[in-house]
DNA sequence: TATTGTTATACTCTATAACTATA
DNA sequence: TATAGTTATAGAGTATAACAATA
């Protein structure tokens, strides 16, 4: 009742994951254009790489992201020989994305790129603060997985 | 070198927090349209009742928002006898952004409406693990300040 | 000259629905 | 009938620059 004296905004879980996440992809988009990679992209190249053979669907449930726009995504990397579509054997349906030889090389200068970039965003001073980051953060953007 | 085979974006900061925060808006946003808010205007209308006499700089800033998206919004919020401007006396370019009763009113209830839907949103049992993450969270949105 | 608020505009993102091809 | 991918499109959000008023 008396609360409305306080800063409802910074208890607000909602308000400070949007301004953290707003810090966090401009600087991930700042330290990725020199690729030609938005964090969007990178997020979708990731999954190529490292999944091999997920579907598209898979990737728009995993970005949380619309398959339409997956779509002009991938659509773009392939422009750019960075990943290929394949038809899945068993169901012709789906498309795997799998990244190419210069899918992979990007990816490895995209990690390094995003990964330092986070360091100077962010002051986590220790490696556990960031460990614990990590863990915390993990349950808040995957709820609904136990 | 045998860093690719791992998942990388579940160790990616700015992935975890740009997830975690689409799931956080996407329940803000569910949980005040009835009010008629989105999370924007909620965020706006939040520092016009609290810090009374925040200009619209002020509010720029703090929501990391473009000065002409918050013209926008806070003459959504006027045209509903929400908020109004009064110009400051000291400067007259400066316009101060305060709530009407109205705009107070509304805001209680939709305080009430986020903490609700976010306690739903996500799995924080403890009241002392939600402490923690609005601990944490507040260092990433705000890394510039110490 | 610099800054606050404003307007206009172009650009991007997002959401929706409809379509195809497979199942 | 249902699902994966695609296309088209309309609506919302975003970024940019220019402008008026004030400092």
């Amino acid at each position: 009742m008396a609360d409305e004296a306080g800063h409802v905004l910074l208890d607000d879980l909602g308000f400070l994951l949007a301004r953290a996440s707003a810090v966090a992809v401009a600087a991930g988009n700042d330290a990725l254009r020199p690729l030609g990679l938005t964090v969007r992209a990178f997020a979708t190249l990731s999954l190529a790489a490292e999944h091999d053979g997920i579907t598209q669907r898979g990737i728009s449930e995993f970005l949380r992201l619309d398959p339409s726009r997956v779509v002009a995504i991938v659509d773009d990397l392939e422009g750019r020989g960075l990943v290929s579509r394949v038809v899945a054997r068993d169901d012709r349906r789906m498309k795997a994305v799998v990244a190419t030889p210069a899918g992979h090389e990007l990816f490895r200068q995209a990690v390094a790129a995003t990964r330092t970039a986070q360091q100077d965003a962010f002051p986590l001073p220790t490696a556990s603060a960031r460990t614990e980051a990590i863990r915390m953060l993990r349950r808040l953007a995957f709820p609904d997985e136990r």
